[in-house]
DNA sequence: AAGTGGTCTAGACCACCCT
DNA sequence: GGGTGGTCTAGACCACTTT
């Protein structure tokens, strides 16, 4: 028998039921890759639902990645891509806390200095203006994991904390600039190996695999406030793809 | 003057023209972190929409994660996460096919041999049960990028075919099972050095900074039909977080 | 012509939060 | 009690595809 029915004494939402039946479909086999499902109409009809919620269904597994909609035609199951995926490489802090690591912020260098071509280029000002640099490792259960390297404009006029510096993630950062606040950042990830300086640093040999990302941070009208990047220890780290929810 | 009106002339549908105007707000400031922005009611009177639609705008956003709805108190703009994101490592062919690349799958071992501890546990098969070991090199422009090793159960009365494992993805080395389709895969990101035999393969020097991506692939029934991992050379591939949509 | 998904409306009830 | 987001309904029109 394939009667399912929706459970309507449930907490749990009838769109929520309905896309859990149909990805337990997916996943058993029972659709299969290019199969078309049972138009949005048939389903409302099938489950007792207006069309609108079946189609809030719907559009929950599309947003996965397991459905497609097509107009005139059906809705139809993806072909998974299989030999790629979505990563979430979420924020240190937020990532220890879920792994009940306690952390820790080194301040290793807060200086001053002209800035060189590249920090100058990316946060778009002038070659030899002053910017702030700033070096930090990010410990958790008293192991360095983390370098922390970033260059901001200076502004005379609004000295950072030393209390800032050493806590916390960069948005926190800007807790005395109100106007200054992140609003979108540009990251890039790419693999590299550590240099001697870092794997001092980090505790590690030079030549470790590691994973860096660049940050470029922006505030309210794309102006650009931080520019840097961190080294992840390759042997602390690894990332799942996002997998399907229940 | 902030009187923006929705183009009802146009061919953009009403919840996405309201939803590149919060956008707009948000990366220009006018909304910033914190802030809660009108609530669906208003926004529908404001913009001449019923509540649905400025409601399908606004959660265009959240799936981007600009915003947040909290119920009974209102949609708030999100304090972004500018240290971490989601990152979207796409299947080599199709990463170098909107690049313009032309692609070639040079195979380099296609094996049965007994199941080791450790494909066989990945498996879920027995140890010394026969499996299908595959060794490719993705070429893009006629240079290797990418070194495949692949072990799948070994079904003796369905042969896979040279003409399929020389080409293609993944998915398609099953065109001719179309009981085993992928259906779900598991991966996970690290961080690696080239050993020397693979980094004679990709034609780099042995300590060369890569990604590895282990892949874990099921078809229905959670039947494990793949595993393996892909090294991508670290000098050809980085990586970039998703951004807002226009 | 019939069927499909994409969009939109004008209501409704609920749980939750704040005052 | 009034405002908010979360859910749901029963219609509607449209563009598109298939028959």
């Amino acid at each position: 028998m394939d009667e399912e029915r929706l459970d309507t004494e449930a907490f749990t939402p009838a769109y929520y039921q309905l896309a859990r039946i149909l990805r337990g479909k997916i996943m058993a086999g029972e659709l299969q890759p290019g199969d078309r499902i049972p138009s949005e109409e048939a389903l409302a009809t099938k489950y007792g639902l207006s069309r609108m919620t079946a189609r809030k269904a719907i559009s929950l597994l599309v947003d996965e990645g397991l459905l497609r909609g097509e107009r005139g035609r059906g809705t139809f199951v993806i072909e998974p891509k299989v030999d790629g995926g979505v990563f979430l490489i979420p924020d240190f802090h937020e990532e220890m806390r879920t792994q009940g690591v306690s952390t820790h912020v080194r301040l290793l260098a807060v200086k001053v200095v002209k800035a060189g071509k590249v920090p100058a280029q990316k946060l778009g000002i002038r070659r030899g203006k002053q910017v702030l640099y700033l070096e930090r490792v990010l410990e958790g259960d008293g192991e360095p994991l983390v370098l922390d390297r970033k260059y901001m404009p200076y502004e005379k006029d609004q000295p950072l904390l030393e209390a800032e510096l050493g806590h916390g993630s960069t948005t926190e950062l800007f807790s005395s600039r109100p106007g200054l606040k992140p609003v979108r950042a540009e990251l890039t990830l790419t693999a590299t190996v550590l240099t001697a300086g870092e794997a001092e640093l980090l505790g590690r040999k030079a030549g470790s695999p590691a994973f860096c990302m660049e940050q470029l941070i922006f505030a309210a009208n794309d102006l650009r406030v931080i520019w840097g990047w961190m080294i992840y220890r390759g042997d602390k780290f690894s990332f799942s793809s996002l997998s399907r929810p229940l």
